[in-house]
DNA sequence: CTGTATCCCACGCGATACTG
DNA sequence: CAGTATCGCGTGGGATACAG
């Protein structure tokens, strides 16, 4: 009753919003977040986890995720440096979210890449 | 075994998947699909819903969404030129997972911004 | 092992002007 | 009214090299 018809105009999305949204939903995030939540990472764990992602974008992604309070970094050891990258509280509820995303993305992308071919096809 | 949570590593997040999330929640798509879900829209109606959009983000973005059978482009006459973007069904399919997403980012803001000072303040 | 530092390019997006 | 056409810029992100 609430997704069908429901009261619409609920959400208006503004722009710290928006913002968050880029922070969190960005290239490499999502990613991360799925190995996090499965169990706490090294830096080179991901690496391996995550294949195509470059050292570079690795960093800078965790730091994001890290500034919004999303994954920790733990200090292990400082000789040599160890690192461990856990998923916090509020990353955890984050992960409902994005499961739900994911799956409409899983369930609708045969209609979607139906829908792509046609207009493809079309707009010519 | 938990709070009704899924068994993890359902959910491997593939680079159709990523391409996808990509063209549908972008800069403008989500601000696009609140008004559409509200009524259909005339090009220029949206342009006063979403004063912030340019024409050509405005007319790309609805393109995108058209190809990805998100919106459709209705044609109502033709002297002089009218015409109106809708909501497709499958299009609502999605207006679900974004509203829990937007919801989330709704509930966490504030904890959200209390990270982000505390990362702020700390490394510099 | 865990990063920084550069260089560089593609592209998302804005600004502006023009058109059927 | 509903777009196209151009130009330009900022920045996300890859490749590579170097550092503590």
């Amino acid at each position: 009753m609430d997704t069908a018809d429901a009261p619409e105009g609920e959400l208006k999305v503004s722009a710290p919003h928006r913002e968050l949204l880029d922070q969190v939903l960005d290239k490499w995030s999502l990613s991360i977040l799925n190995e996090l939540c499965e169990r706490p990472c090294r830096f080179n764990d991901l690496r391996r986890c995550i294949p195509a992602v470059t050292q570079k974008s690795l960093t800078a992604t965790l730091r994001r995720l890290e500034r919004n309070g999303i994954v920790e970094r733990v200090l292990l050891s400082s000789r040599p440096v160890a690192v461990e990258y856990r998923i916090t509280p509020l990353g955890k509820t984050l992960r409902h979210p994005v499961d739900v995303l994911l799956d409409w993305a899983a369930t609708h992308m045969p209609e979607i890449q139906r829908a792509r071919r046609t207009f493809d096809l079309t707009e010519t």
